[in-house]
DNA sequence: CCTTGACCTCAACTATGGTTCAGGTTGTAT
DNA sequence: ATACAACCTGAACCATAGTTGAGGTCAAGG
């Protein structure tokens, strides 16, 4: 019954769940998705490796990051099984920053238009850079999509 | 055949999505989820006024700032059928200037702690803010967390 | 030994935001 | 008048990211 904090070797799926800050049901499902790796007791429980910890911590900073699982899976398949060192860290951890840095970007355009038309009385103005342009584009043919990207 | 613009008065649901840069299913799913309205033709076909090209515009630039559809529908239900007028449109995109901001922020820590982490071999070292602390939480007794929130 | 918590599988279900398809109807240009 | 584009409905389906539940097994303390 007692979870005992077992500091040597292998964790239990509900070990790495909690340590994890996620539902057992959570690790099930990353496991079948192939995001993480352990193998069976002879009664057919999970373990996990110490690494896995990492593992799924890198999982969890990915999607705060906004990286989906499928993508996150094809980073983690760089290094098959098992640890990752410091420099693959470091190589993921640049990509995951610069994709952050370009949702920044984007959040920050978005967000300071709609700070020009909290000032202009925004979508009814001409010069609102968030108006979906009428007839303006629906003259020039093009599909009138709103803003620029 | 041709899609003439009817440059007068009602668009039909197909100058709408055109006009708007969505597929008209979505604007199917828009009026069934209740965040459009227009009115059908003897024919039963939907009509809807000018106001709601407006209407989806600002939904999808909702969206672009990650507010979800459901939480659009709030906002727009406060004023029910037709036109937004400036200082409705004010409050709006005031509230979502705000929860972009707050989006912006916790982007950027997540960044800029992904920053520290390429330098510290992230993940591996004992100070790193984004590793999971392991053992140190296990024997606090809580959820061994990844990050501070 | 036996209870009880932790574990197992598989299927179904949740929510979000749509898309696709089948089968039938409308509206308009020629 | 007729063809053909555009429209209609409803149901099924897609992806993402899981959660929940039923029914059964495992393992460790007393």
């Amino acid at each position: 019954m007692a979870v005992g904090i077992n500091k040597n070797k292998s964790l239990t799926v509900g070990e790495l769940a909690q340590r994890c800050g996620v539902a057992i049901s959570t690790i099930h499902f990353y496991e079948k998705k192939g995001l993480i790796e352990g193998w069976r007791t002879t009664g057919n429980q999970r373990r996990y490796g110490r690494q896995m910890l990492r593992r799924v911590a890198i999982i969890r900073v990915a999607q705060r990051a906004g990286v989906p699982l499928a993508k996150v899976k094809e980073h983690l398949d760089r290094f098959p099984r098992g640890t990752i060192t410091a420099k693959e860290w470091a190589k993921l951890s640049q990509d995951w920053h610069d994709m952050l840095q370009d949702r920044i970007v984007a959040l920050t355009q978005l967000r300071d238009q709609l700070g020009t038309c909290i000032g202009c009385g925004c979508l009814s103005l001409e010069d609102c850079p968030l108006r979906n342009p009428d007839d303006v584009l629906a003259e020039e043919g093009s599909g009138a999509m709103l803003l620029v990207d």
